[in-house]
DNA sequence: TAGATTGTTAATCGATTAACAATC
DNA sequence: TAGATTGTTAATCGATTAACAATC
């Protein structure tokens, strides 16, 4: 190979697919590169370059088969079958990530761990509330691949050690503290307060202005 | 002007203030760019390029007074008074982001609120949880800054709507649904399926290579 | 002063866009 | 075939890096 796809072509993707499906739930049944640009705030030629790096997906003169294009994304971006998730922490945050994201087709919340005695056993949206000492033995029976963690930041190093011993190779945390990545594992961080701050300076710089 | 500070620099700014804030908790007074860029994972030209956006923070030779430079940050972003924030939505994702928010310096959460009469007049961390109809005058009595929408996406346009009557002009959400951002508002998305796709693509291309 | 590190300039790298040949 | 739109190339734009003059 030697070059590289762009890590903002990647998460395109997902904002491609996003679009895709709701054009699809509108009933359409092709898509041009312009629309589906157009759909996504991003120009058309950006989109076909995107596409590009992974292969011919659309007919010229045509378009995109929408539910084709769909399938074809879902499988770069590997989630064609449904991805298995955990959640570790099962506080507000937890529990509302249980919910979330078992709405959403692509993942499969198939368990949460929790080190209070008070929340193990319990149940959300149908998900058990495990205790973290069993994360390697539900592990290596259930296989899942990604952690999600809703936990306060100072067990954070603690549990990445923890979920990477357990095999799990990606995880998403929402807080990004000096962490070090046990190799092999993907981590990525949600930092919402980093995403207000961002606010912050935009509307202070709109209304200076 | 003519030109515009790239908005990765900006996102940039917050992190450097979080390992600012962790160098001074350290004890250290100084910092040089090397060990900043070292402990944020960023070049040292880039650090100096970005802080030279906004003026001359070091002193040459010597490197950055952390306090001072924590300081100069914290007035460009616009926190160097707490920002007042509401979160819309007081169910489980709402009540976690209140307790977490309220944790961070940076933050007052002024109030919640929410459409169901039982959650109204509850108390969490400290916040009010208030009905949806009351936003416009709270906003007027309290003038918060920003909204964190915390709530499903079906509601998601006409929350926008309302928080922008009320003269909110900051909302964060955590659902990127084909939304018209009204005029003067400046929105910012938080895509929890985005990142984990993000990392299954990762982890998919890692076990392959 | 000598040593060190900033702030800035110019060079490099990479991503986006415009344009169009390929082709359905 | 004529019309349309993709896939791709080359040009542009912008962000990052390397290097160094300025200066504490």
């Amino acid at each position: 190979m030697g070059f590289s796809i762009p890590e903002v072509s990647i998460r395109r993707l997902s904002i491609y697919l996003r679009c895709l499906r709701q054009a699809l739930s509108r009933g359409e049944e092709w898509i041009q590169s312009t629309e589906l640009a157009r759909t996504c705030g991003i120009s058309s030629s950006l989109v076909r370059k995107d596409l590009s790096y992974f292969g011919e997906f659309g007919i010229r003169g045509r378009g995109y088969r929408v539910e084709k294009l769909i399938k074809a994304i879902e499988e770069i971006i590997g989630i064609d079958e449904p991805i298995k998730v955990i959640i570790v922490g099962a506080g507000n945050l937890g529990r509302a990530l249980i919910r979330h994201l078992q709405e959403i087709p692509y993942f499969r919340v198939v368990g949460a761990f929790d080190k209070n005695a008070s929340k193990v056993g319990s149940t959300v949206s149908g998900v058990r509330v495990y205790p973290v000492a069993e994360m390697e033995k539900f592990s290596r029976e259930t296989s899942p691949q990604i952690a999600v963690l809703a936990i306060p930041p100072e067990g954070l190093q603690e549990t990445v050690d923890m979920v990477s011993r357990a095999g799990i190779r990606g995880v998403l945390s929402f807080a990004l503290q000096g962490i070090k990545v046990p190799p092999g594992v993907v981590m990525n961080y949600v930092e919402i307060a980093s995403e207000i701050e961002f606010l912050s300076y935009k509307i202070k710089k709109g209304s200076v202005a």
